[in-house]
DNA sequence: TAATCATATGAACAAATGCTCATATGATTA
DNA sequence: TAATCATATGAGCATTTGTTCATATGATTA
């Protein structure tokens, strides 16, 4: 019924046991996807200095796109990006909308991150 | 002599001193450079449950292959990407290659990430 | 020594990504 | 009310990315 051979795997599998064992521990699809696209919001250049810039400070779409010297257009598709995994929320005050970091994940991340690569 | 200004930025700036000051404080390009090559390594989805995987068991290539489906080939060249941010080290016994994760960092940020995409 | 096996890698190509440009929207100000 | 400002967004384009295919390498086995 469910189809959970390997199609393409042109080579013999050579440690079946933990092949399988593993293959049950393996997380759900779904947190696999979101994961990625989480991972994928904070692998830009870009996004990663708007994330460490609102770590330290509130800031709107005007001050980012100075601070980083790019346009506001690139600024605020990137922030969209950044909304759309909710790793940022945002508050409208008049015209200007404030942007700021919606929960800490994000710092607990870059920290190991900036550890491992610390490391060489 | 520095020119730090920002070339682009078609807005005006309407926090003059909360840009100054987070643009001091703001990590160097390099770990920027460096967390970025990071993230974008496991931001994959293949390179994300290779790294699961080896989260539970040392493994082979062709194991790895087997266990999700694919070829060779694709997870030769992503476990060359995983290599070169240093998540995975590897060990020849004749003629397999056992891969495992290099250090604990990459579990750290999978627990955070986790924990980010469950609150919804 | 020849055949086979596990792995690595370069080229090619389709799909995804990040920026720019033009323009839309919604709020303030003259 | 008209002009201006802060922000958002769609289309287009150049670049990057992930896979396949063909082939290379280095080790084991017949």
């Amino acid at each position: 019924m469910n189809n959970n051979e390997a199609p393409k795997c042109d080579c013999a599998v050579i440690h079946e046991d933990v092949v399988n064992r593993v293959k049950g521990e393996m997380p759900e699809e779904e947190q696999l996807y979101d994961l990625s696209e989480l991972f994928k919001s904070i692998s830009d250049q870009t996004r990663l200095k708007i994330l460490f810039a609102l770590s330290k400070n509130e800031m709107c779409v005007c001050d980012i796109a100075a601070l980083l010297g790019m346009s506001q257009s690139a600024i605020s598709h990137q922030l969209r990006v950044l909304r759309n995994v909710r790793l940022v929320k945002h508050q409208k005050e008049g015209k200007v909308v404030y942007y700021t970091l919606d929960d800490d994940h994000v710092n607990a991340i870059f920290k190991q991150g900036l550890d491992h690569v610390a490391h060489r």
